[in-house]
DNA sequence: CGGGAGCTTGATTTGCTTCAATTAGAGTGG
DNA sequence: CCACTCTAATTGAAGCAAATCAAGCTCCCG
């Protein structure tokens, strides 16, 4: 462990590289923050010590004190159902933030595990806000991308109720790509950082269901897996498949 | 029509009555608003001319102004899918805010429409973070209710996903009557405001299961239902019912 | 008193789960 | 380095919940 503590601060350069495509740095942009603003947000950006595979970075009910944006590995978002099951809520990837369904509350309402050792962000809440009241429009600025942020897993949920299995899977391998893709590495060939029953507790479907699927799209010619290796090699059939079955005629009736 | 216009300001004590249980309320309660902020407050909640059964209080697309709370009547939100077919993401009863999910856009994403003859207060954002600006605390308070409702709708959506048809159906009634008995009205014996078709469509299911569900559950003596009209029979066994199928022991393992 | 949409009811089909083995990999200790 | 073990993943068969298909029914609303 080359890191002995977890509140070394981190460079703006590695925020930057940090936040390519995550929510901190469309907080800066249309703001227009100066350098001296951006030197402040700098600040109070934290580097934690690498989070090992299976623990957690917060668990539901502690304390909300902080946001987090993933620099590398990937971590789960999942809550306990009243009977005691483990429902994943989200993934996160590199470049995105997590600790945003906190702060209504006060507390974590889900338990973040790291899904493979990773390294994270932190950024204290309360220092964030202090910094937004000093800066004009920065507090207005923190509403939207929250407000977006929070809205976009809305959406995904959303997209994932009322579909196929078949449509489930697409999607999130669609959305996988994507995200990616966002962060420089190819859309179409990546490995899954989770194992397949979180994939199938994610899409709320049986882990039968989830290995009967890959073999389809496999089958299909629409990707090519090997354990955790994905590759998708029709983008296009892919995105058809999460039309609704029927093939549109394309053509209002 | 005894409303000429609909940009005729409330009085304070409407504002109370009106948003009771809403979110307005928690953004002034917390902050310490005086009679003064109130009165600022006041004068900003416009009232609005009573929107007409079927008619749209505003459509997705259309660029977001104002943040909406339902005085009397319903509404429903929903949103069209790529393939042209309606999908309702939620309902609003009297006391219940909608259009906050514009805010991060700057346009609604979903349409608002009214399920019966309803009066609404109109509220624009503009002069709402106007005034946050000038009253200390009050944005902050702002950014906490927005995620709140916002987070809320989430968490209504994943209850529901990965639930079987009797388990939503049996949510949503006790969700309604919980909403209604907030208001003052009766938790247990109401109105339902939306055809069986809209309930079908926002619960993922057929209207067929729907008609076999209520039958069902008035078998079962869970509820009594009549058209749209609604009594609770049983709502520890309906509570029952939303938890999952096999009796849990309520112990640990 | 029709007419028609909304609702109910029955029969059949389908997609996913569940149950039950089997296989494959990754980690472990000899 | 190789057997051993344990968990994850796969595969097959059977069962089931909900969708779909196909009529009827009922209550509005003119």
């Amino acid at each position: 462990m080359a890191d002995a503590d977890s509140s070394q601060p981190l460079r703006l350069q590695e925020i930057k590289a940090v936040c390519k495509t995550c929510s901190l740095i469309e907080l800066c942009l249309p703001v227009g923050l100066d350098r001296e603003d951006v030197d402040a947000l700098d600040g109070i950006v934290q580097r934690r010590r690498p989070l090992e595979k299976g623990s957690a970075l917060y668990r539901a009910g502690t304390r909300f004190a902080a946001v987090y944006a993933v620099r590398t590995g990937a971590l789960k978002s999942s809550v306990l159902s009243e009977d005691g099951e483990e429902q994943i809520t989200a993934f996160h990837l590199p470049g995105e933030m997590l600790g945003l369904d906190a702060i209504s509350f006060g507390t974590h309402p889900s338990t973040a595990m790291a899904l493979e050792t990773s390294s994270i962000c932190e950024i204290p809440f309360a220092e964030l806000e202090g910094l937004a009241e000093q800066v004009p429009g920065l507090q207005r600025q923190l509403l939207r991308v929250m407000s977006k942020e929070i809205f976009h897993e809305q959406e995904m949920l959303q997209a994932l109720a009322r579909r196929t299995a078949e449509q489930r899977l697409a999607i999130l391998l669609l959305s996988l790509g994507d995200r990616f893709g966002r962060r420089g590495m190819s859309p179409t060939r990546f490995l899954l950082p989770m194992s397949r029953q979180d994939v199938s507790n994610y899409l709320g479907l049986a882990p039968e269901t989830m290995s009967r699927l890959f073999k389809r799209f496999q089958d299909g010619g629409w990707i090519t897996v090997n354990r955790r290796e994905v590759r998708l090699e029709d983008v296009a059939a892919l995105k058809a498949l999460t039309n609704n079955r029927e093939m549109p005629l394309r053509r209002d009736p």
